[in-house]
DNA sequence: GTGAAAGCGCTAACAT
DNA sequence: ATGTTAGCGCTTTCAC
């Protein structure tokens, strides 16, 4: 079924059909309840190419999967972000298109959906230091929005960011006022800005209390469980062992429980990063070691905001840029459990 | 840059330089690398949409992902599913549209997607017993393959599937063969045909050796990370615990480490079902109680295949059902470990 | 080996 | 309130 098909059927022309099916004002409500009825009973829908060529616009977001070439891992963040995304996209009538490639290919692809006008607008994850990415965005002119920050560039663009400093620093906090002082920080990789300042945060509670955080229980690397099991086993050995964990992923939290199981240490309580009112991700058990993680349903949230913000952008056609920072807040649960043996 | 700015650029036709990017035969040699060269120096690429619509294809799979509405939940499998195919598709300058859908609402997305002819094909994921979306597919004419099977349906479709049955008889075989009698089995819902098979192999391999599975020790459910933690801990807590855990997701068994770490017991070394050669997921480490999961590389691999049939059968034009079974295998590590303290 | 022209299915001026 | 027409950017006969 196609326009022209239906519009024959009906006795309109394709015009005034099409505007039946758009809301235009000027058709008459019976002509438009005749016409949608049709379109129903027809399964009719406008066909996504062509609409797209007559209006030059695709009614597409991209998203761009970096995968690691080092580890071919996806990083599993993304599973719970493109669902937050696609959910805001499906109730706008937009598609989502996705590229995975390796991070080496990025720049090759964007420039792609720039020239084939494939997509409206894109959603940058994990930017770097100075990411050039975005200078070459905004050459092509192709919209987008940025999920994080990268802290060496002036805001003339738009992100949606979680407040990752303040939370760590948070739960920096809240271990340190259990009586914990050897606090181990399993983290990602330095070049990647959250990275970056989450540990600035680690580094500011410590600070704020005159306390020295010791460097060698400050590790990162690219977060596989394999590295938060290697990294967390060895500083378990040590004669003067971490009393807690702060973990960057949830990914690496699971080779930390695994070293503290091997470890004969008992698991500790899980507590969450979270936004708003969100659910613990984790339940909460009894408390030797704790284990601090991002909780999955703020990168949900994270991935609507970014899709709904670069909706906004692209139907306004305002490119000034647009920010959110998303506080984050620690969920404790019902008791703090014990100060750690050593002090 | 489009076709018509680069043609009277380079002084031909639409047409000459149409073909010298398609490589058609007849174009001379020189005419092409002057033309190829051009497109590379201007950037160009042709529209995506101006090509679909000329040539009636989209270039494009979709993927719906289903979303239970019961958990608000993204199968955290589809990360290296999508991962494998997207490589795929991209390899063969195909787009990969993504469809995050309430599971309640997928007939209407797949007509939306045959409808609008956005899509050249689709892959269906996570098939139940006497699925209707194979039906409405084939009734739409819309190309598809399947990741998994029915049971209850005769093979009149194209399918991708792991040996489910097999692998997870093999499991238990190993587990019984390393002495081990109350091996306990954590596994999906059963409606979902993964679940049932992977049972028939559990229950086959206690039957061949004339061994009775405890119903006690067999559990199923939507395969959360809760999930596993208490039917875990409940097993655990019984007067006669499993000795060993077979479990059927990757998330649910990060539950059954914490139980078994709340336990008291040290963590199992993890076995993992694994496709080919492809390296193991986890590490070994001190054996007390197994754990089974499948292994990321071959959910990964299952996605590469599933696209690459999918185009095959695109291009070919050719809609005879095409079906592969994933054979798995146990890799073990370097040494099995000691039975069980009970018998 | 190259070009002219029609057409893919739709929207958007511009009539009426 | 409805219809006519041009055109979005490409591919594909058909002609030379």
């Amino acid at each position: 079924m196609n326009l022209k098909k239906l519009s024959t059927l009906l006795g309109l022309s394709q015009t005034t059909v099409s505007r039946a099916l758009n809301d235009y004002p000027e058709v008459s409500e019976a002509t438009r309840k005749r016409v949608k009825d049709a379109a129903r009973a027809y399964n009719y829908s406008a066909n996504t190419r062509a609409k797209g060529l007559a209006t030059g616009r695709s009614m597409a977001i991209g998203h761009v999967i970096p995968i690691s070439t080092q580890h071919e891992m996806v990083n599993p963040v993304f599973a719970d972000f493109i669902a937050g995304a696609g959910e805001i996209y499906s109730r706008n009538d937009h598609d989502m298109l996705l590229s995975v490639v390796a991070d080496i290919d990025e720049e090759r692809i964007y420039r792609e959906l720039a020239a084939k006008a494939s997509v409206d607008g894109v959603i940058i994850h994990g930017p770097r230091a100075n990411d050039p990415r975005i200078k070459l965005l905004q050459e092509l002119g192709l919209p987008f929005v940025v999920h994080g920050r990268t802290s060496d560039e002036v805001a003339d663009y738009s992100w949606v960011d979680v407040n990752n400093r303040r939370s760590f620093q948070r739960a920096t906090e809240f271990l340190l006022d259990l009586g914990h002082r050897r606090i181990a920080l399993i983290n990602g990789l330095e070049l990647m800005d959250f990275a970056q300042r989450r540990k600035d945060g680690f580094l500011a509670a410590h600070a704020n209390r005159d306390l020295a955080a010791d460097p060698a229980l400050m590790v990162s690397e690219e977060m596989t469980e394999d590295f938060g099991y290697r990294s967390a086993s060895e500083m378990l050995r040590r004669a003067l062992p971490p009393t807690a964990f702060l973990v960057s992923s949830m990914i690496a939290a699971i080779g930390v429980r695994r070293a503290i199981g091997d470890a004969g240490k008992k698991m500790g309580r899980d507590v969450s990063v979270i936004i708003h009112d969100d659910e613990l991700s984790y339940l909460p058990n009894g408390v030797e070691i704790p284990i601090f993680t991002a909780a999955k349903s703020s990168v949900r949230l994270a991935g609507q905001l970014c899709a709904k913000m670069l909706l906004d952008i692209i139907a306004s056609g305002d490119r000034t840029p647009h920010n959110k920072l998303l506080e984050t807040e620690l969920t404790l649960g019902d008791s703090t459990g014990p100060a750690p043996e050593g002090g």
